[in-house]
DNA sequence: TCTGTTTAGGTGTGCGTGCAACAAACTAAG
DNA sequence: CTTAGTTTGTTGCACGCACACCTAAACAGA
């Protein structure tokens, strides 16, 4: 109210600011939990399978891993151990430096992406891109590249 | 990558949606650690004090208040617990209604958040507002608006 | 008035995350 | 070769959150 003027922000802005922070949370829950229900899979996981399936050789060092996905490095170890133990992942070690570890997808990993993938993508649709006109992707991508600052996969 | 056209996603979509997450978790990260590195207050207590204050009363009920934050109402509960115990806020009875609770903010809570508001305002426009073109805020209000799909504070 | 239903809020529990501290391996300077 | 500094990944810890369940109060219809 009075707070806001003393800054130079009106009141337009702060709302739009905070409308993108409820958009965020709604379609990540949304996205999540269908994902939850249809096949017992974290966003934050697929995000995961879905990174190494890109990368060569179905495999990332733990560190540009950690990157790419948006996690810390100790928070990408523990969500590793989880997908170890399902048998979606395998650690392997590196040949040329000793202290490195390869986060590797294995068959059943991609197999597990692959089915959920259609519903990944249909929730990126329905929740996100079907609200977008037809000629916004372009502009919106020009705004959150400049928002997002570093680029999405170095 | 081929899992991708097969449902209709071109690679820009999801790269921008990509991009989308990133960007919210970077300047959600960037605010939240100038706020609890100058005010020691997390984002999500921010966000209840300013809402707070907002309100007639300076009060709000628990359910009211956890639907305009982004937390469910257990999350709430624990939320103002903690500003309870710093005496940022006190829960008071419903005259109406004796399941009802207030959540109200105390004087030093409102001090708190006037001490925290100018590092928040600078913060949104830093890492938010400042790479937006100047015509460009409307675009996005109606953007964010369609996303965010219910109201900000109906 | 009584009984079933809905709503408000709190509690028990388990999970996922980040920070700080750590060990091991690499690198560079002397 | 040795020593200091950096990078890589993991672990101890505490925190914050959501889900499922619970109690108390309000409301509905007979």
């Amino acid at each position: 109210m009075t707070l806001l003027r003393d800054e130079g922000l009106t009141v337009e802005e702060l709302a739009v600011w905070r409308m993108l922070q409820r958009a965020q949370v709604r379609i990540t829950r949304h996205l999540e939990g269908e994902l939850l229900l249809a096949h017992d899979l974290p966003l934050a996981s697929y995000d995961v399978l879905s990174r190494l399936a890109e990368a060569p050789e179905r495999r990332l060092r733990m560190n540009d891993l950690a990157g790419r996905v948006l996690l810390s490095r100790s928070g990408l170890t523990r969500l590793i151990d989880r997908l170890q133990r399902d048998g979606l992942v395998n650690r392997e070690a590196c040949e040329s430096d000793a202290r490195g570890l390869f986060a590797v997808l294995t068959d059943a990993g991609a197999a597990r992406l692959a089915e959920a993938t259609p519903t990944y993508l249909r929730g990126v649709r329905a929740h996100f891109l079907d609200s977008l006109g037809p000629d916004e992707i372009g502009q919106v991508r020009q705004l959150v590249t400049r928002l997002a600052g570093a680029t999405d996969a170095p």
